[in-house]
DNA sequence: TAGTTATTGAAAACGGTTTTCATTATCAAT
DNA sequence: ATTGATAATGAAAACCGTTTTCAATAACTA
């Protein structure tokens, strides 16, 4: 199911095009990553990405998944994220294909849920302490981070 | 200000008992860095802690203020952050001295804004998405982050 | 097609954190 | 107080994800 669906190669279709627009080239390395991101729905580590594209592309190296994810963080096409177990994940920028969603992490195994429930009651928070924060302190706010820690239901009772 | 007021030694007094209590030995290093933590009302990283110890204790080492850190951490005394600068922070846990609250974060100059407004409302929707998201995806909820990335006004107009 | 230059891969460097291990200090039992 | 078992320590080395270096290569422009 996962190569199945429509998400397949949206990131290289929708964004190809932005990308060249910055002045950057297109080549088969970040060709390779895009889809690689644009194909999962998972929280991709560099090192989950530089294993997949390795079974097409095994002469593309780890230093260039680093160097191709940075340019998609900073051009906001990925959004990369920090759940304490040492390495940074990365995933899909909200969009048409990707839902406003938030985490919940397992203390133990490390598991990350991704929920998108009660995102309308959270907008509303948001949008209130958003705009008072902004004004109180005079800061420019441009995302948010919501994360749940706790213990998952398979850590729990083991 | 930061050493005169009533905070002062709070870790030490509050908590010395709870850490015997555990089967740990109370040592002057771990005095040292539990006095440095509670006299502080910033956002320390490791390096900072033991910095500030070694001018008292300049034998006490760097080592010695990770395997402290993670211990306290452990047994909830203090809460490790991840800002996103590659290095942890920690601060006191919540409780008679420390408001809960959260945290603006400046993408540019890195630097850490605390806030507690807003809670109460926050309150109010957190304590709905902990309940219908504990039940739906069985998972215990033992805390929570959320962070406001953006750019403070110090670098906005620099 | 050629030339400019962005991009690449391999290896080395980096930096925060953790591990190793012999030494030292703490605490309970005397 | 003294002793003895062992938890805790510091220095150095290891660790590991990430970044930098640099010569070779590939992508776009003219």
């Amino acid at each position: 199911m996962q190569r199945g669906g429509g998400r397949r190669g949206m990131l290289r279709r929708g964004w190809g095009g932005k990308f060249k627009e910055c002045g950057y080239r297109m080549t088969v390395p970040r060709k390779a990553i895009m889809d690689v991101l644009g194909d999962s729905d998972k929280h991709l580590s560099a090192e989950d990405i530089y294993l997949t594209v390795h079974r097409s592309y095994p002469n593309v190296g780890l230093t260039t998944v680093y160097r191709t994810l940075e340019l998609l963080t900073d051009m906001g096409m990925i959004v990369k994220f920090d759940f304490g177990d040492g390495r940074a994940r990365y995933e899909l920028a909200e969009g048409p294909d990707k839902k406003h969603h938030h985490h919940l992490i397992c203390r133990r195994c490390k598991r990350i849920i991704e929920y998108t429930e009660f995102i309308d009651e959270e907008m509303d928070f948001l949008n209130r302490a958003e705009k008072g924060l902004s004004e109180k302190y005079k800061f420019d706010i441009k995302g948010h981070v919501i994360h749940f820690y706790g213990i998952c239901d398979k850590c729990r009772y083991k």
